[in-house]
Order: structure tokens, then sequence, then C-alpha cells
DNA sequence: AAGTGGTCTAGACCACCCC
DNA sequence: GGGTGGTCTAGACCACTTA
């Protein structure tokens, strides 16, 4: 690895053509974890863009958790390059295939409603407006594993009646409609399971669920669509991955830890 | 508000003090919720520095949630600034000030041991490693909500053996050692309370806790700390926001995406 | 067409690390 | 020292929005 050019070609930003040029050497074994690049300078005179435009490659690695920048020595591909994305929630689909399983769903209820008071206070809109509403049970391999119950305003997506939700992805979907599904702000709490959830899931009565509630809003704050997921507590694990960004201290206090009493919020 | 032009000051970047200048115009009121900034090239000019270094404020104030960049439109501010920054989780110590309640600890057990073969493997060091270890009670106004268990190697922070734990924070004290906690691997499930656990929290032996475990390791993926935290389910409620960074496909949490496109790498 | 953000550049100087 | 990343600049051109 010495001079050698690299090329950079695509309607892609120049920064992320240069990201993923660095990606693939690393794919590709060329630099292993712990390895070191080669100077910023080498790298953007043989990529042929600016120190800034690299720069902003790289920063964008640092976010994913593929490379650590240390000042004075140089820039270093981490030790475990994580699989998943940091600061977000593995997916039910690629939970599935990370356990080589198959999902599928059951359609328990998928249709238009007027918003009850309760459901337009959440979702920030006026109460009667047409509401999609989605409920399912996830499986894996055929084993019921969550009921997950969503709603959001039909004017987000209209057309979605005749839609296979056995099958279709409602985020999928949402997104392909060019909705901007930027933060869910997130609840997870535990709970037993009542009656209509333990015949669903196939469970027995008062046995432990987690439970996910998350309201997807846009850039700008506003909320688009809200989604509660109960999952069987002995089928099921959440994974993620919190980072410290920027400048900002850690989940400091004494543990990196949330709360809440029950009734708030 | 004019040209008046804008005075930074101090040790930071100037990126830095941008953001906060910006910040302090909307906690100030000058910027209400959904106001358009003024144009870029007015505020580098007011603030005195490039345009560079104002977008890369601007872009940091993109990944708190405070600011939304429209294309040809202007900056706004976000309908609701979120509080909390996202893909944090709130501490405990945040969580009990908003509620208002009175945090405190219950030390179980605070002393070195060796590592076992699988606490070695956890931490990727070898076995018999002496390691610190660290299991709390934890209250909020004297009701016990969760039972925190912690261990780490001691040659990461010597000298914590006459730490008050019932008030001290470890995240604190690993952090003002200068230990770099870059992320945290984090599952999280639902159980039922065995009866140990069920003694310590004052509740049923099989009623649902929430069981949170996370891997914290530093920017090059070096695992530093296991923790190990578990909540009585009905009384504890976990809050955390995540976010779609940069180009990469949604956080998707636990919805069925079936396009499930694996972003880069 | 005018105004706005989005991308990119070439060059400079500083701070840190290591020999 | 010399090499490395960290910050900052002034200016250019493009793409999108609005009128």
């Amino acid at each position: 690895m010495e001079g050698s050019p690299l090329q950079l070609d695509g309607p892609e930003p120049l920064w992320r053509q240069a990201a993923e040029a660095i990606l693939q050497e690393i794919a590709s074994g060329k630099l292993a974890s712990g390895a070191r690049l080669p100077a910023e300078r080498d790298l953007f005179t043989r990529m042929s863009i600016s120190r800034v435009t690299l720069r902003r490659a790289l920063q964008s690695l640092v976010e994913e958790g593929v490379l650590t920048p240390s000042h004075g020595r140089g820039w270093y591909v981490s030790a475990k390059v994580p699989k998943e994305f940091p600061n977000t929630l593995e997916s039910f689909s690629e939970t599935a295939k990370r356990l080589g399983l198959t999902p599928s769903s059951d359609v328990l209820r998928a249709e238009e409603a007027p918003a009850t008071l309760d459901e337009a206070e959440e979702l920030s809109i006026a109460p009667g407006t047409t509401l999609f509403h989605l409920e399912r049970i996830r499986r894996l391999d055929q084993v019921p594993v969550a009921v997950d119950t969503s709603f959001f305003a039909v004017a987000l997506a209209p057309h979605l009646g005749q839609v296979d939700f056995r099958t279709a992805s409602l985020f999928g979907l949402l997104i392909a409609a060019g909705i901007d599904l930027a933060r869910a702000e997130t609840t997870i709490e535990a709970h037993g399971a009542d009656s209509a959830l333990a015949q669903h899931l196939d469970m027995g009565v008062g046995k432990s669920t987690l439970v996910m509630r998350q309201l997807i809003v846009d850039a700008s704050g506003r909320p688009l669509l809200s989604s509660t997921i109960r999952y069987a507590g002995d089928r099921y694990r959440l994974r993620t991955s919190f980072s410290r960004t920027g400048k900002f201290a850690w989940p400091v206090g004494a543990q990196p830890v949330a709360s809440d009493r029950r009734g708030a919020a």
C-alpha cells in the first residue's frame, strides 16, 4: 500500500465516496483491525480530493465506530468494527437474519379510524383526524415473539389499504413514500402479560413482557407515528449501542440508566 | 435582530463557541421554535468567523436535534428542542432530578477479586486478573428500584477501595480518571425476579423486571467495564431517543423492515 | 432572478507525539 | 526535529426554493 492512486466515481458526494473507499479497504482486509491508516496528506493526494473533504469522510467513519483518530499519531481502525451502527436498534428482520430464522407476521388489524383524544394528543393532531391502525403478531420461524401496535395519520401515506402487511415493512413503505423519519423518542418497560397478549403470544398470563413504545418524529420534532411493541420476555432481547458524541458528557450520573415512575409522561 | 455583531470568546474551538451562541439565542427566546435563522452569510459575518466554521457549528446542532436545514430555504429551529441529547440514556441522577426525587444507594459489594473465566472472556482480559466488583441497590426517595452489578479491571482506576459508593458515581469517577468511555453495547430483556432480587427490591418473586446489560468500550472497541442493572418492572421505565445519522437506513426499532438495506460497509 | 443551503478547494497555522 | 492530526480561512461553484 504505497502511493497507489484511488479512483472515486459516482453521483454521491465526494466525501461519501471517500468513506466508502476506506470501508472497502477495511472489508477487503487491506486495513486490518487496529491498523494505522496512511497519513491524511497521503490519502487525499491519492484520492485527488482536498484535505477538508477527506476529513469529512474520516469523521463520518468515526461516528460509525469504524475509525479512531489519535492526535499526533494517526488514524486507526477500531479493534472491533461494529456490525450494527451505533445508536440504532437492531430491526426485527436483522435479528432474524442474524439468528438464521424466518420472520413473518399475522395481521390482527389494518384499518382506518378517527383519532381518539388520546391518540390525537400523542401525535399532536386534531381529534377525529383519520388514522391508520396496524396491529400485528410478529413471528420468528412461526413462533410468536411480539405484538406490534402502530398508528399514524393516513394523510401521511395514502393507499395502504391494499398492502399485504404479512410481509410488507411499514417503515420501508413510509421511507419509500419520502417521509422523513428522523428520530424516535423511546421508552422501555417490563410488565406482566394480560390475558389477550398472553393468548396472542402463547404464554402464561402475568409472565414478563418487554414493552417498547416509540414516538417517531421528523427532523423538526413533529410527531409522525406511534408504535408500541410487546415482546414475550423469554423470547426476545433488544440490542443497541449508545455512544458519546462530540463534547457531551456521558450518561454521567451514577449509571447509564434511565427511569420513570409509572404514570408519568 | 439585524446586523448586531456577536462576540465570541473562550478557549473552546470557534465552532463550539458559535454553536453555544446560537443555543443562547434560542434559550433566551430570541429564536423561537420553528423560527428561521438568519442566512449563513449574515451569521458568519456577524460572528466574524468563516462560513466553514459556522457550518460546522450548525451541523453539530443538527445532530443534537436543535436545528433543521432546508436546502434553498434556510435553517429552522426544531419544533421541540429535546432536553436530552439523542442516543444517550438518561442517567439515574438526572432522572431523580427531573422527578424531584432523591437518589441513594446501598452498597452490597465493593471489593477486589480475581476474574473468573466468564468475566475474563467478557472483558477480553486474562483470567485471574484482579477485578473490582461493585453491587448496589439504587433507591429513589428510599424506595428500592434497581440492583446494579458492575465489574472492571482494577488496573483501570486504582484507589477505589476507600470511595463511598453510597453517594459516589462510578461513571463520574472513571471519567474523572481520564478513562475514555466511548460506547456501550447494550442488551435489554424482561425477566421474572428471582428470590434474592425480589428481596432486595421488596417485590414478589416472579414479578417482571427489566434487565439491562452493558459492555462499555473505549473508542477502539476495547472492553472496559461490564454492568448489569435489574429494575423492578413496575417502578421503572427506560427512556432514550434514537436518531438516523447520515445517509443510513433507519433505526427501524424492532419494526419489521423487509427492505432491510444494510447501509454501506 | 435572487436568495438560500450543499459541496469542494488550496493553503495556513497550531497542538500533539515520538525520535 | 519531523510527522501527525485539529482548526480555521476566503473564495468558488452547484442545487434547491421562491417569486
